[in-house]
This record gives C-alpha cells, sequence and structure tokens, in this order.
DNA sequence: TTTCTAATTTGTATTGATTCCAGTTTAAAA
DNA sequence: TTTTAAACTGGAATCAATACAAATTAGAAA
C-alpha cells in the first residue's frame, strides 16, 4: 500500500477537470483527506479551518456534496449513522472496528476478481450489479 | 426464499428469552417488520402507532436501541445516513438502489462459504474479522 | 390474588448533523 | 478589465436522534 501525496496543482487539476471551479476551499478540503482518516465533514471543516479562518461549516458540506456527484470523493456509511468521507479513489473495501469509530481501507485486487467473476456466474434476477463493496466487521489488534 | 410470519406467542417468546419484558409496544414493533422493509424508526412510530395510539416516537428508539443490542433486531447503513432496521436474523447481505432508498436482502450461503475460506487462507494483518457483510450497489430493474 | 419495584414508557426539551436561503464574494470566461 | 454564473457565507430551519424526569406497568415475590 503507497500513499501517493497529492500535489495542490494535481488537486487543481482533479477538480477543474470535473467542470468546477478551483477555489481555496475545495483545494484546501481535497487536502484535508491527505490528513485525515475517514473523516467527517466537522472534523475536515476544524482541519480547513485553519488555513481558511472566515470558511463556513456550510461550505464544507457544500463541497463534501459537489465531491461526492463528481465522484471526487466517497460516502462511507457507518454504524452510528454519522456519514464519513474518502478521497481514497481506487476501489476499496473497509474494516470497521467493532468496538470503536475507526474505519480503515482494505484493498485486494484478488477477491474483486473473485467475486466479479461469481455474479458474472450467478446473476441476480431484477437486479443489475454495479459495485460491490465489503463490510468487514471485526477488532483492531 | 420463504417467508416466516411470526406469531404473538413466538415474537413475545423471543423478546422474554432476551431478559425483556415483554410489553405491547415491544411486541407491536416486531409485528411492524412483517408489514415494513428495511423501515426507518419514523416508519415504525407511523405503523405501530395504528395499534397503540398513546405510543410515543422516544419509545420506538428506545426499543429498537434495546433489540439491537440483544442481536434481535440489525441496523442497515444507508448512503443519505438515515439509520435503516432489520429484523431478519439469518446471516444476509443487501441489495442497495443507486437510483432510490430501496434496499433488498441478499441470501447466498454459497458466496459466504467462498468468502469464509478465502479469509481463512488469506488473513488481514492487525484485524480480527468477526462479520462480512456485502453491499451490493446497482439497480432494480 | 395482591403487593411491590425495577424496568419501561412517555413527553418535553435538547442536541447534533445537515440543509435551506438570501445576500455577498469571486473564479475565470469573454 | 469587465461581467456574471458559480461559489461562499452566516443565520435560521429542519430532521433524526438523545437526555431526562415523571408516570406507568410487567412480572417477581408475597
Ligand atoms: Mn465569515
Ligand atoms: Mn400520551
Ligand atoms: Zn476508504
Ligand atoms: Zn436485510
Amino acid at each position: 500500500m503507497i500513499i501517493v501525496m497529492k500535489t495542490i496543482q494535481e488537486i487543481a487539476k482533479s477538480i477543474s477537470e470535473s467542470g468546477l471551479k478551483v477555489t481555496p476551499q475545495r483545494v484546501a478540503v481535497m487536502q484535508a483527506f491527505e490528513k485525515l482518516n475517514h473523516p467527517r465533514a466537522e472534523e475536515i471543516y476544524k482541519e480547513v479551518y485553519n488555513s481558511i479562518p472566515g470558511l463556513s461549516p456550510t461550505t464544507v458540506y457544500n463541497i463534501l456534496d459537489v465531491l461526492v456527484n463528481k465522484g471526487i470523493v466517497k460516502r462511507v456509511k457507518t454504524e452510528s449513522g454519522v456519514m464519513r468521507y474518502d478521497a481514497v479513489s481506487d476501489h476499496h473495501h473497509h474494516m470497521y472496528c467493532l468496538s470503536s469509530d475507526r474505519v480503515e481501507d482494505f484493498f485486494d485486487p484478488e477477491l474483486d476478481k473473485i467475486l466479479q467473476e461469481y455474479f458474472e456466474k450467478k446473476r441476480i434476477d431484477g437486479f443489475k450489479i454495479e459495485d460491490i463493496k465489503l463490510q468487514l466487521m471485526g477488532k483492531f489488534e
């Protein structure tokens, strides 16, 4: 698992290529994802507020909505119901801790292939699968 | 897929065996699950209110919490973040509609076996899996 | 059957996340 | 540089969910 830090230029490019204006708020939100692990909107707000003091919480919600709609950011469902966000764009699954709110990424192309082949053979009547996500529930040691 | 309607007696038994008092509110909440598909707390409230007019919304939240803690009811994560509930106790996965809030059950013991065997061979370092849930994202036709 | 009491339910207030909206600012096209 | 649609802001409003204290009740004990 290689962590690739995005430069401001790369972030600006991905925003711009989605047909969005490149604003300091949007760039800072994307940058915040480099520091935070599946953060909630409020955590992003606190982080970004450091560099943009006038920031409004509403703006963070707006930006996250826009980025989710463009597919740049993904929502992560949690047991508590509080929404969390994920800027990792490659397909992956999640490990959920049963005794805390920790969520970690799980990349496994081999498993993805197994699942893909399984569901190619075994179609579900009346439902067309577009994406398969695993929730691995358990405990971190 | 066989749908088994639970009698009031069976419901009362499962409540009682969990060490809980059998109240009309609890029985009615369990019965509501027979009519509703992965309902939200509010939908359950509306349904149960028909038979128990004095019902408080707080009671529904209390009951759902208790039933979840006893493992009689499961929480179902959704994209919007609103919590939904599930009284089906056998292990199963969910199909999520990408263009509506529809959620359907997906039972597949064969797949469960494949996953179980896969993760027996391939352990995840630092994480002990206790349960695997699939989110099948797609469209109903 | 009646009594007793801890468990449960209720109603109100409150929280916390998120959305709405109207006014202001700004990125970037022209 | 000008223009303006898009984006940001802040305050109010909404919605799901929780906290709490008082009233009720299921079911154990007498
Ligand atoms: Mn301000
Ligand atoms: Mn009442
Ligand atoms: Zn992730
Ligand atoms: Zn289900």
